[in-house]
DNA sequence: TAGTGGTCTAGACCACGCT
DNA sequence: GCGTGGTCTAGACCACTAA
């Protein structure tokens, strides 16, 4: 873990390191600028640069006075504008609804591992739900949640709540890909989103790694010509 | 430009502006850090903070002993990975091919307003043009180009080269906004990238502005079976 | 008001890579 | 070689804000 080039990527990594292992869980204080320069044996400015990029990560917020703190999990917004879909239903000023449809938990199939990319099998759940938007079928949530990461998730019912939201407070992650295409409408889509056959869907697959392994991979199918997703951004950042 | 809150921010501005205006082009070399700290009246070390931020932006290149560089106009794919087609077609190891299919010049209709977000009038130059992979259709464009920012556009042919490409070379661009959605195959598409009838497609649409105002829209219309966006990152950036 | 982060300085040494 | 960027230091002052 401290094996790096540079002074700056010991420490961050170490901090890092620290942080999505849930050693220091969210809202955890850190240890000040400089009793970690004096732990680390450099200078204050060294271990503000190291800060600096943890605020830009996300993974920390810093208040005066207060001192730096665990940031909570955040959504992956920050960099491909999709939001969570409650929030993405509401920000439309329609009453958002969520219901699940099927939960079972298995071991893994040749299908289940080449989505998880698992290289071995381990037990998997599998959830399917749709999430609606003014009593209107809005979005289907197909998942799957690597058991051999979230153990705690065979307990878990997510008949109220989402997997989206809870695994998002459930567990950290460092690292997510999505891909996007358009399909047309299969059998499932059809009915459970009332489309007419053969529509075109946006498919949006997220695939979603923690330390340790790949943790969730979830496929959202929108009906195509109710929704779009955008990116916006300068080469400034 | 120089109104900023911290001497960081108003040198970054400052030397935002230089390239964006296009007054240090693409190539050009950078004052040495120490010539700039002398300019600015600062240490080196600030400056040297505003450099890094101009790399992570992708704005400069900086080579030790040489000095730092202007960076060719990248391509989005920094922070959205949606590459030059050619790239994209040359990558999956097929020939790319480059077809013109209509050019036209006119004043812009509301339409072409909508599109590029005009306040008020000005020329556009329509184009319409194919990028094949494997001699197979691969991607259907269809761009606008605001003839008010871009008038050297009005005399290329674009029979050769792409506009894409073309403008990329030509324009320094500020920001860009994505849009991507899944619609059924209307008739032009069907016919030109040979898709069945209301075949399931991927549209991604991209504004770009210029400092001054819009610069180009552009529909990219490709098989939604045969093409997926993708986006990676963490939460470190 | 006192402690914290935000910012900046004027040096320094080093590695890399043109020449 | 030698000039450049990469990194780091040991201070300093300021602004903000929670106590």
């Amino acid at each position: 873990m401290s094996g790096d080039t540079t002074l700056h990527s010991r420490i961050l990594a170490d901090i890092e390191g620290q942080i999505v292992s849930g050693e220091w869980p969210p809202g955890h204080r850190l240890p000040f600028e400089v009793d970690l320069a004096a732990q680390y044996g450099c200078s204050r400015m060294t271990v503000n640069k190291v800060m600096a990029q943890l605020v830009r990560s996300g993974l920390i917020e810093r208040r005066k006075k207060s001192g730096s703190f665990v940031a909570q999990p955040k959504a992956q917004s920050a960099v491909l504008e999709i939001h969570d879909i409650k929030d993405e239903v509401q920000s439309l000023k329609l009453a958002y609804g969520y219901a699940l449809i099927a939960r079972t938990v298995r071991r893994s199939d040749a299908e289940d591992m080449r989505r998880l990319g698992l290289s071995k099998g381990t037990d998997v759940l599998d959830i399917t739900c749709l999430h609606t938007a003014g009593h209107e079928p809005f979005c289907l949530e197909k998942r799957l949640i690597n058991l051999a990461m979230v153990p705690q998730a065979a307990d878990f019912e997510f008949v109220e709540i989402a997997p989206g939201p809870w695994l998002l407070a459930e567990v950290p992650w460092t690292s997510a890909q999505h891909t996007i295409q358009a399909i047309s409408a299969d059998k499932d889509a059809v009915k459970l989103l009332k489309l007419s056959a053969h529509e075109a869907c946006l498919v949006i697959e997220r695939q979603t790694w923690g330390q340790g392994g790949p943790v969730t991979n979830v496929r959202l199918t929108y009906p195509g010509n109710r929704h779009v997703v955008t990116a916006q951004f300068k080469p400034g950042g």
